[in-house]
DNA sequence: ATTCTATAGATTATTTATAATCCGTTCAGG
DNA sequence: CCTGAACGGATTATAAATAATCTATAGAAT
């Protein structure tokens, strides 16, 4: 049974293991506060403690989970008060990506018209995985075009509060009506504005931020 | 031998191994670029590969070492280019953190004052070292200020880079020039002016990123 | 009844051993 | 002289076994 999988192996166990966790965690398969035992992991994916360690480090690094010695792991618990943080500097360092970004999109914004149509779609149908994932790629487009790759470092720690945000304002918000701001800020950027997409940009994640989501569905602290 | 290590021990073997590489790359005893090699560092300090494996992957992840599979990790080599884009994104950081920390600050900058007292003091006598430690508590404590733990684990993730900058102005910039602007900036501080406090520590921190450093100096590529 | 202690089970931390991979060198063949 | 396959040392990756620590529970002492 291990013979099938070592033929396909292309990454490390650890890296597989990784993102194995990062797809669960990231897909809420793995609630916040979950605990995540090394061994059963291991077992699970036919490897040993080690690899499944070094993975959660990794995990670790990126923010995702936090371990306590001699007490093991789990899913990082992400406070409301911890999202409205990441927001105001992600609305921040977006505001600086739209500036700096305005150079590569003036006159060439077909890939982010083209995101913004598929965000609408799944809007529309209220599809929120699939808005999610768009959303994010019309962001990350935007930021990478800014060509500082300390900027996209640091934009994407921030990822996980993001979605996290986002799966915890389903159902809570007009996803249809948010989603227009991106053809304000498409259009900024095409007519070379970089000010103007910097300030629609910070206004659009930060009015979001502060949307839809109660303090019901904040997660508790075990 | 091992005896009284293990009398004295407090931390876990990783975390003892991960301070140990922590202290000897920001010192600059460990140049960019440096090999790592799990086996020997855990002979040095009389451990085995397992817990060093685990303190390089969480160094891996502050982003101070890189690792390529089965080719083993090195201090992360730096350019001239990732210290601009570092800074960039530190002054945005700082401006915000500025305008969020007025409230605190406002009428009480004793704090302040001491640390960029101390910072003037070593600036004369030209002593980096001391000059470098001081400078980060000075404006580490403006992003504790903003009361934003997200922002000041971000503006932590630049820490590499802003030691090393400082690091290679060494001799090449006037300090105890540099450094008058910290008195202007605690100065709108202790008035309130969140603003002009944020304006001047983007200005004052582009600034730097901006001087001393010829290209000769930058860490070459292996 | 309450508090303290001891014990057992579960889990993490570390060590030791083994497998897999990389990389420079050597040497055969052209 | 050049090319490429094969060997060997060095190092990382994984596995397996052991040690250290935590946590809950049960029982004894007060």
């Amino acid at each position: 049974m291990a013979d099938k999988d070592h033929a396909l192996q292309r990454d490390s166990m650890a890296e597989r293991v990784k993102q194995d966790l990062l797809r669960r965690i990231m897909s809420g398969e793995l609630r916040p506060g979950t605990r995540l035992v090394e061994l059963q992991i291991a077992r699970e994916l036919n490897t040993s403690q080690g690899p499944v360690r070094e993975a959660l480090c990794e995990l670790e690094g990126l923010e995702l989970v936090v371990t306590e010695p001699y007490k093991g792991s789990r899913v990082r618990e992400v406070t409301q008060q911890d999202i409205r943080e990441a927001y105001l500097i992600r609305a921040t360092l977006e505001k600086l990506a739209g500036e700096l970004a305005t150079p590569r999109f003036q006159g060439s914004v077909a890939d982010l018209k083209k995101a913004a149509t598929a965000i609408l779609s799944a809007a529309r149908k209220k599809d929120i995985a699939t808005y999610t994932r768009h959303d994010i790629t019309f962001h990350r487009l935007i930021v990478e075009g800014a060509s500082n790759r300390i900027l996209l470092r640091t934009w994407n720690s921030l990822a996980f509060e993001v979605r996290l945000q986002l799966w915890l304002s389903r159902g809570k918000i007009d996803l249809v009506a948010v989603q227009e701001a991106h053809w304000k800020i498409i259009d900024a950027l095409d007519k070379g504005n970089g000010k103007l997409a910097g300030k629609l940009l910070h206004e659009h994640i930060y009015e979001f931020s502060r949307s839809g989501v109660s303090q019901s569905d904040a997660p508790q602290q075990k």
